[in-house]
DNA sequence: AAAACCACCAACCGCCATTTA
DNA sequence: ATAAATGGCGGTTGGTGGTTT
Protein backbone atom coordinates (compact mmCIF):
# COMPACT_ATOMS: atom_id res chain seq x y z
CA UNK A 1 0.00 0.00 0.00
CA UNK A 2 0.96 3.78 -0.25
CA UNK A 3 1.26 6.10 2.49
CA UNK A 4 -0.11 9.78 1.75
CA UNK A 5 2.41 12.06 3.13
CA UNK A 6 1.26 13.60 6.29
CA UNK A 7 1.76 17.02 5.14
CA UNK A 8 0.01 16.92 1.63
CA UNK A 9 -2.49 18.68 2.45
CA UNK A 10 -2.39 22.61 1.14
CA UNK A 11 -2.35 25.37 4.36
CA UNK A 12 -0.62 22.69 6.71
CA UNK A 13 2.57 24.62 8.19
CA UNK A 14 6.18 24.08 7.64
CA UNK A 15 9.87 25.27 8.70
CA UNK A 16 10.70 26.91 12.30
CA UNK A 17 8.13 26.60 15.36
CA UNK A 18 7.16 30.21 16.68
CA UNK A 19 7.14 30.22 20.73
CA UNK A 20 3.57 30.68 20.16
CA UNK A 21 3.17 27.39 18.30
CA UNK A 22 5.61 25.78 20.58
CA UNK A 23 3.33 27.50 23.58
CA UNK A 24 0.24 25.93 22.50
CA UNK A 25 1.37 22.21 21.56
CA UNK A 26 3.16 22.21 25.10
CA UNK A 27 -0.19 23.46 26.62
CA UNK A 28 -2.29 21.26 25.33
CA UNK A 29 -0.19 17.69 25.35
CA UNK A 30 0.20 18.92 29.26
CA UNK A 31 -3.52 19.26 29.55
CA UNK A 32 -4.36 16.57 27.34
CA UNK A 33 -1.45 13.87 26.48
CA UNK A 34 -0.67 13.08 22.86
CA UNK A 35 -2.78 9.81 22.88
CA UNK A 36 -3.49 10.78 18.91
CA UNK A 37 -1.09 12.92 17.13
CA UNK A 38 -2.83 12.86 13.95
CA UNK A 39 -5.69 14.59 15.35
CA UNK A 40 -3.38 16.84 17.97
CA UNK A 41 -3.03 19.51 15.79
CA UNK A 42 -6.65 20.26 14.90
CA UNK A 43 -7.83 19.69 18.19
CA UNK A 44 -5.26 21.92 19.78
CA UNK A 45 -5.53 24.38 16.74
CA UNK A 46 -2.40 24.28 15.06
CA UNK A 47 -1.65 24.05 11.67
CA UNK A 48 0.93 21.87 11.64
CA UNK A 49 0.43 17.68 11.00
CA UNK A 50 0.59 15.53 13.77
CA UNK A 51 4.10 13.93 12.71
CA UNK A 52 5.99 17.57 12.85
CA UNK A 53 3.92 18.26 16.42
CA UNK A 54 5.24 14.67 17.41
CA UNK A 55 8.53 15.41 16.43
CA UNK A 56 8.91 19.14 18.21
CA UNK A 57 7.42 17.57 21.34
CA UNK A 58 10.18 14.24 21.51
CA UNK A 59 12.79 16.57 20.21
CA UNK A 60 12.10 19.87 22.16
CA UNK A 61 9.62 20.42 24.14
CA UNK A 62 9.57 17.30 26.15
CA UNK A 63 10.25 18.53 29.85
CA UNK A 64 12.67 15.92 30.82
CA UNK A 65 14.79 17.17 28.08
CA UNK A 66 18.68 17.70 28.73
CA UNK A 67 19.98 21.02 27.45
CA UNK A 68 23.48 21.67 26.54
CA UNK A 69 26.83 20.19 25.80
CA UNK A 70 27.11 16.54 26.10
CA UNK A 71 29.28 15.82 29.17
CA UNK A 72 33.35 13.94 28.63
CA UNK A 73 30.84 10.30 30.06
CA UNK A 74 27.82 10.92 27.50
CA UNK A 75 30.32 11.37 24.26
CA UNK A 76 32.41 8.15 25.95
CA UNK A 77 28.71 6.75 26.30
CA UNK A 78 27.95 7.04 22.40
CA UNK A 79 31.29 6.00 20.98
CA UNK A 80 30.83 2.78 22.92
CA UNK A 81 27.08 1.92 22.37
CA UNK A 82 27.97 2.95 18.55
CA UNK A 83 30.46 0.63 18.41
CA UNK A 84 27.95 -1.89 19.56
CA UNK A 85 24.50 -0.73 18.06
CA UNK A 86 25.55 1.36 14.97
CA UNK A 87 23.56 4.06 13.75
CA UNK A 88 21.07 3.02 16.23
CA UNK A 89 20.34 6.24 17.69
CA UNK A 90 16.98 5.73 19.21
CA UNK A 91 18.60 2.58 21.14
CA UNK A 92 21.30 4.88 22.07
CA UNK A 93 19.27 7.14 23.02
CA UNK A 94 17.62 5.44 25.65
CA UNK A 95 20.89 5.02 27.97
CA UNK A 96 21.59 8.63 27.47
CA UNK A 97 18.64 9.70 29.84
CA UNK A 98 17.88 13.22 28.71
CA UNK A 99 18.79 13.29 25.59
CA UNK A 100 17.38 12.36 21.90
CA UNK A 101 18.48 10.63 19.54
CA UNK A 102 18.26 13.06 17.10
CA UNK A 103 20.74 15.37 19.33
CA UNK A 104 22.67 12.30 19.36
CA UNK A 105 22.89 11.69 16.03
CA UNK A 106 23.45 15.32 14.81
CA UNK A 107 26.22 14.65 17.87
CA UNK A 108 27.34 12.21 16.37
CA UNK A 109 27.70 13.33 12.47
CA UNK A 110 29.62 17.06 13.47
CA UNK A 111 31.68 15.57 16.07
CA UNK A 112 32.23 12.15 17.05
CA UNK A 113 32.70 10.82 13.47
CA UNK A 114 35.11 13.45 12.33
CA UNK A 115 37.67 12.59 15.60
CA UNK A 116 37.04 8.87 15.23
CA UNK A 117 37.83 8.80 11.59
CA UNK A 118 41.09 10.98 12.69
CA UNK A 119 41.92 8.63 15.08
CA UNK A 120 41.49 6.14 13.10
CA UNK A 121 44.87 7.75 10.99
CA UNK A 122 46.51 7.32 14.60
CA UNK A 123 45.52 3.95 14.88
CA UNK A 124 47.55 3.42 18.32
CA UNK A 125 44.79 5.29 19.90
CA UNK A 126 41.69 3.79 18.69
CA UNK A 127 40.36 0.23 17.28
CA UNK A 128 38.31 0.64 14.08
CA UNK A 129 36.39 3.16 12.08
CA UNK A 130 33.42 4.35 13.46
CA UNK A 131 30.50 4.65 11.11
CA UNK A 132 31.87 2.03 8.53
CA UNK A 133 31.72 -1.71 9.95
CA UNK A 134 35.07 -2.87 10.77
CA UNK A 135 37.12 -4.49 7.84
CA UNK A 136 38.60 -7.20 10.48
CA UNK A 137 35.25 -7.41 12.64
CA UNK A 138 32.65 -9.72 13.39
CA UNK A 139 29.18 -9.59 11.78
CA UNK A 140 26.38 -10.77 14.31
CA UNK A 141 22.20 -10.74 14.09
CA UNK A 142 20.46 -8.89 16.87
CA UNK A 143 16.92 -8.12 15.99
CA UNK A 144 17.56 -9.20 12.16
CA UNK A 145 19.64 -6.46 11.56
CA UNK A 146 23.42 -6.84 11.16
CA UNK A 147 25.67 -5.81 14.23
CA UNK A 148 29.29 -5.23 13.91
CA UNK A 149 32.47 -5.37 16.40
CA UNK A 150 35.92 -5.31 15.98
CA UNK A 151 37.91 -8.33 16.29
CA UNK A 152 39.47 -7.48 19.43
CA UNK A 153 36.30 -6.81 21.20
CA UNK A 154 34.81 -9.81 20.20
CA UNK A 155 37.56 -12.09 20.90
CA UNK A 156 37.55 -10.94 24.53
CA UNK A 157 33.84 -11.31 24.66
CA UNK A 158 33.47 -14.69 23.63
CA UNK A 159 37.22 -16.51 24.88
CA UNK A 160 35.64 -17.44 28.03
CA UNK A 161 32.21 -18.35 26.97
CA UNK A 162 32.10 -19.76 24.00
CA UNK A 163 31.12 -23.21 23.51
CA UNK A 164 33.36 -25.97 22.08
CA UNK A 165 33.04 -28.07 19.11
CA UNK A 166 31.22 -30.75 21.70
CA UNK A 167 28.86 -28.23 22.80
CA UNK A 168 29.86 -27.90 25.72
CA UNK A 169 30.24 -24.79 28.30
CA UNK A 170 34.11 -25.17 28.73
CA UNK A 171 35.85 -22.14 28.92
CA UNK A 172 38.59 -20.78 26.20
CA UNK A 173 40.51 -19.13 29.04
CA UNK A 174 42.98 -22.21 28.67
CA UNK A 175 43.28 -21.48 24.93
CA UNK A 176 46.27 -19.55 23.55
CA UNK A 177 45.66 -16.71 22.03
CA UNK A 178 46.92 -18.42 18.74
CA UNK A 179 44.11 -20.76 19.02
CA UNK A 180 41.49 -17.99 19.08
CA UNK A 181 42.78 -15.95 16.86
CA UNK A 182 42.44 -19.44 14.13
CA UNK A 183 38.75 -19.27 15.51
CA UNK A 184 38.65 -15.75 14.76
CA UNK A 185 39.84 -16.10 11.18
CA UNK A 186 37.63 -18.96 10.83
CA UNK A 187 35.21 -16.77 11.49
CA UNK A 188 35.97 -13.71 9.31
CA UNK A 189 34.11 -12.43 6.88
CA UNK A 190 31.39 -14.71 7.60
CA UNK A 191 28.03 -14.17 9.23
CA UNK A 192 28.19 -15.12 12.92
CA UNK A 193 24.72 -15.80 13.98
CA UNK A 194 23.78 -16.49 17.65
CA UNK A 195 23.07 -20.15 17.44
CA UNK A 196 20.50 -22.07 19.54
CA UNK A 197 23.56 -24.38 20.53
CA UNK A 198 25.61 -21.30 21.70
CA UNK A 199 22.55 -19.83 23.44
CA UNK A 200 21.52 -23.10 25.04
CA UNK A 201 25.35 -23.40 26.72
CA UNK A 202 25.26 -19.70 27.43
CA UNK A 203 22.20 -20.20 29.27
CA UNK A 204 22.90 -19.70 33.75
CA UNK A 205 26.47 -18.87 32.80
CA UNK A 206 28.01 -16.18 35.16
CA UNK A 207 31.00 -14.87 34.19
CA UNK A 208 32.78 -13.36 37.49
CA UNK A 209 34.34 -10.82 35.19
CA UNK A 210 31.25 -9.13 33.88
CA UNK A 211 28.93 -10.47 36.51
CA UNK A 212 26.02 -11.70 35.10
CA UNK A 213 24.70 -14.63 33.04
CA UNK A 214 22.96 -14.78 29.70
CA UNK A 215 19.22 -14.37 29.79
CA UNK A 216 16.82 -17.39 29.51
CA UNK A 217 14.92 -17.74 26.66
CA UNK A 218 12.04 -16.17 26.14
CA UNK A 219 9.47 -17.74 24.09
CA UNK A 220 9.97 -14.99 20.81
CA UNK A 221 13.57 -15.65 20.59
CA UNK A 222 14.46 -17.58 17.15
CA UNK A 223 17.72 -18.32 16.40
CA UNK A 224 19.11 -17.45 12.71
CA UNK A 225 20.43 -21.46 12.97
CA UNK A 226 16.56 -21.60 12.42
CA UNK A 227 15.71 -19.07 10.24
CA UNK A 228 14.91 -15.70 11.54
CA UNK A 229 16.97 -14.12 14.61
CA UNK A 230 14.85 -12.07 17.11
CA UNK A 231 16.98 -11.49 20.09
CA UNK A 232 14.92 -9.92 23.27
CA UNK A 233 15.83 -6.49 24.76
CA UNK A 234 17.52 -9.04 27.76
CA UNK A 235 19.42 -10.54 25.55
CA UNK A 236 20.50 -7.30 24.08
CA UNK A 237 21.45 -6.27 26.96
CA UNK A 238 23.57 -9.00 27.17
CA UNK A 239 25.25 -8.22 24.34
CA UNK A 240 25.53 -5.17 25.11
CA UNK A 241 27.12 -5.36 28.67
CA UNK A 242 29.70 -8.24 27.16
CA UNK A 243 31.21 -5.75 24.85
CA UNK A 244 31.14 -3.14 26.97
CA UNK A 245 33.10 -4.77 29.52
CA UNK A 246 35.00 -6.25 27.09
CA UNK A 247 35.55 -2.73 26.16
CA UNK A 248 36.58 -1.57 29.38
CA UNK A 249 39.12 -4.50 30.38
CA UNK A 250 40.55 -3.70 26.80
CA UNK A 251 41.35 -0.33 28.22
CA UNK A 252 42.59 -1.32 31.82
C1' DA B 1 33.71 45.06 4.15
C1' DA B 2 31.98 41.44 1.78
C1' DA B 3 31.98 37.07 -0.32
C1' DA B 4 32.90 32.28 0.33
C1' DC B 5 33.11 28.64 3.17
C1' DC B 6 32.04 25.77 7.12
C1' DA B 7 29.66 23.86 11.19
C1' DC B 8 25.69 23.10 13.52
C1' DC B 9 21.16 21.42 14.33
C1' DA B 10 16.06 21.68 13.87
C1' DA B 11 13.06 19.87 10.88
C1' DC B 12 11.59 17.20 6.97
C1' DC B 13 11.14 12.94 4.17
C1' DG B 14 10.45 8.29 3.12
C1' DC B 15 10.29 3.92 4.75
C1' DC B 16 9.09 0.20 7.97
C1' DA B 17 6.57 -1.97 11.87
C1' DT B 18 2.68 -2.15 14.50
C1' DT B 19 -2.03 -1.36 15.50
C1' DT B 20 -6.75 -0.87 14.29
C1' DA B 21 -11.00 -1.48 11.82
C1' DA C 1 -7.03 -11.92 6.42
C1' DT C 2 -6.44 -7.54 4.70
C1' DA C 3 -6.18 -2.63 4.03
C1' DA C 4 -5.64 1.59 6.15
C1' DA C 5 -3.97 4.45 9.81
C1' DT C 6 -0.56 5.64 12.88
C1' DG C 7 3.82 5.88 15.28
C1' DG C 8 8.60 5.63 15.09
C1' DC C 9 13.10 5.49 13.03
C1' DG C 10 17.26 6.85 10.42
C1' DG C 11 18.96 9.56 6.55
C1' DT C 12 19.10 13.93 4.73
C1' DT C 13 18.30 18.83 3.97
C1' DG C 14 18.39 23.66 4.43
C1' DG C 15 18.55 27.82 7.21
C1' DT C 16 21.46 30.29 10.25
C1' DG C 17 25.40 32.03 12.40
C1' DG C 18 30.31 32.01 12.79
C1' DT C 19 34.88 32.00 10.60
C1' DT C 20 38.13 32.55 7.01
C1' DT C 21 39.87 34.56 2.89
Amino acid sequence: MVRTPCCEKMGLKKGPWTPEEDHILVSYVQRYGHENWRALPKLAGLLRCGKSCRLRWTNYLRPDIKRGNFSKEEEEAIIKLHQVLGNRWSTIATRLPGRTDNEIKNFWNTHLKKKINQNVAHPETTGHSSDEPPKWGITYTMNSRPVNCSSEQYLRSISHIIPNSTQSAQPLEQETAMNASSKFLEMKGKQLSISSAMTSNFQGLIDPRIGFSYPQLGSKVEHSDGGNSNISDDHMNFWYNVFIKAGESQNS
